[in-house]
DNA sequence: GCGCCGGGATGGATCGATCCAACGACGTAC
DNA sequence: GTACGTCGTTGGATCGATCCATCCCGGCGC
């Protein structure tokens, strides 16, 4: 509605010029913005007439320098990760654009040395570029948390702080234990009894708590998981090749898995094998990838619900950032099953 | 190296501080941060030691007010579509972000609504928030052009101005009807004849480009093309009938695709006739998506050199903020072709 | 009639880096 | 010794919005 038509003033409309249109002074202009109740109607009417008019916006620059803040956050960014199914990424970073437009914030990306966890952070604080940061990148650990602490830099993370369960930063994450329980669950109404877990090095705090889901479900209903998992690395080959191995010596009848590229690497197995992944074997994978999407069979997965966790983060954000500040504890979210062909018929 | 150990302080040093501490004035400082050549060799020894002793960053607030520009590239991000295998938007996105920090910019994300292609850009340029934009989503032509362009707002677009060939904004594309000459030409080469094309509907500019490259290639050959393409939407279910009802009516042995999602529905539709992909009948894909990459079998595909693109925008992007400003006429890249078991054998 | 009160409007100062015009020191030429 | 040019440096003004203390004016009570 505000938009102007035509050309672009050289320069854009200041907050003088629409106090001088307005017949008022700066001041009242920068209440019709930022306070309006404290004008009286006719005058607050007036001022915005003039705002409209001239299509005023207030310049950006001035107004951080002013009030010390940018109204930006700060996301950093790694390479894609080719030859993999993981897209949880491209997936949150809408969401957390779309939400932080609600709440008034821009999303300002910024790329990281893989090696260096704190590349980028530094100079954005130093240089005031921006208010608050969402810290994505916790699968080991989680240095910037404390480093981010220890510089008083606002930030909420995408991810529990698993190496420092005493941390006392706010954090979003979701729940991949009762993820794969759900998943395994979803087998074992089935009637599947030997499924096994495809899951990533023990190193990884987020693999032992998906795991954890697995095993958790396993036993719950008294049925044994020896000999019925595997940690390997994030790749296709990896899950094809440990798939191999599981199928020779447990023989199960159903795989869940830490990712959907685990997943993936089993159902090239079960081709390989002349199996039909559904029919013969069960399969279910992690983060509902395009590729579980549209490949064939469709691949079971389990889903993130992402954007309530940008929700959850912009929350946070918002009581960090707010006055008075608002404490934000931790919150986990709990994911969906997403059931498609590779989960099999009934068993019973 | 600039790291500072240990807590931030409350506020950080400002050019003011360095000064004092230096025995220098304000000026000197801005100059041995902007114009070091300008200094005598001793005072810019001292001044850099005082910046660096207190972790001096300029505030960037004061300095986008005072220099007028931002450092900050626009870039509007649409909703991932869920249950196709698009993703070059993440790739580029990566690459982008990473030329960018070289040439000195941070990209802003901002989000639009899917009806309106103008929404997010104005508010934007009128806080002057961002110095430029980079335009990416082209498909259906491209008013953004034209109405940034009126606004004399620097950008660079991902897209040709197929609307508007006389458009005179720098642009970066890729040259999907060469891609696709080169797919069609590779299973030309292999010894097919009857190469079907399932592309995009008549609208699409880029569909339309892709397709005349599968169409040059075989009239190169002198093989005849009636009968064998196919416009349908872009979702895997109108990929999947197309190819049944060409399988059915032409008989083809290869097929080429305007994207990899509807690549994905040959391959089910080969599944369900019992027909092997890559041994029976060949597919080639677009986009080289993780999907093409995971997929069983391995999804021939032409891949976007998104990284050059970037690279080709920004420095598009330099020229358009440099001084002078420098013009950038349009720029073709050229994709290559990533081959995979879909290609199937030699049929010679 | 005088003084007090309070919502509302006002001009000046401020945030921090950069631009500008002027100034100082030093060396050279006459 | 004085005039002049150059290089490096200096304080003040500026960008535009917001904070602050002040001021204005109508209404009310005594």
């Amino acid at each position: 509605m505000n938009r102007i038509p035509g050309r672009m003033p050289t320069t854009p409309p200041t907050l003088a010029d629409v106090a001088e249109r307005a017949g008022v002074s700066r001041q009242t202009v920068s209440n019709a913005v930022n306070n309006p109740d404290l004008l009286r109607a006719d005058t607050l009417m007036r001022v915005q007439e003039a705002i409209s008019e001239l299509g005023y916006l207030p310049n950006r620059a001035a107004r951080n320098l002013r009030t010390r803040s940018s109204h930006l956050i700060g996301l950093r960014i790694q390479p894609v990760q080719e030859g993999t199914a993981n897209a949880t990424m491209d997936r949150f970073v809408h969401s957390l654009v779309e939400t932080s437009r609600e709440a008034g914030y821009h999303v300002l990306l910024f790329s990281g040395d893989v090696g260096d966890p704190l590349a980028g952070y530094d100079d954005l604080l130093r240089s005031t570029a921006v208010d608050a940061f969402v810290v994505t990148d916790t699968y080991l650990g989680n240095p910037q948390a404390t480093w981010l602490d220890s510089r008083r830099a606002p930030f909420v993370a995408f991810g529990r702080p698993w190496d420092n369960p005493g941390a006392t930063h706010a954090w979003v994450d979701v729940d991949g234990a009762a993820g794969c329980r759900l998943a395994t669950d979803h087998l074992l109404d089935k009637g599947h009894e030997r499924i096994a877990w495809i899951g990533w090095r023990k190193d990884s705090f987020i693999g032992e708590d998906r795991r954890s889901g697995w095993h958790g479900a396993m036993h719950a209903r008294g049925l044994p998981t020896t000999g019925l998992a595997s940690r390997v690395e994030d790749t296709v080959a990896s899950g094809r090749s440990a798939a191999g191995v599981l199928l020779d010596e447990a023989r199960p009848t159903a795989f869940v898995c830490a990712s959907d590229t685990l997943a993936m690497g089993v159902l090239h197995t079960l081709h390989e094998r002349g199996l039909r992944a559904g029919d013969d074997v069960a399969v279910v994978g992690f983060d509902d990838s395009q590729v579980a999407q549209v490949v064939r069979p469709g691949l079971s997965s389990v889903r993130q619900p992402l954007e309530e966790v940008a929700v959850e983060v912009v929350s946070a954000l918002e009581g960090l950032l707010g006055h008075p500040r608002v404490a934000h504890r931790g919150v986990l979210l709990t994911p969906t099953l997403e059931v498609r062909d590779s989960s099999g018929p009934d068993r019973r």
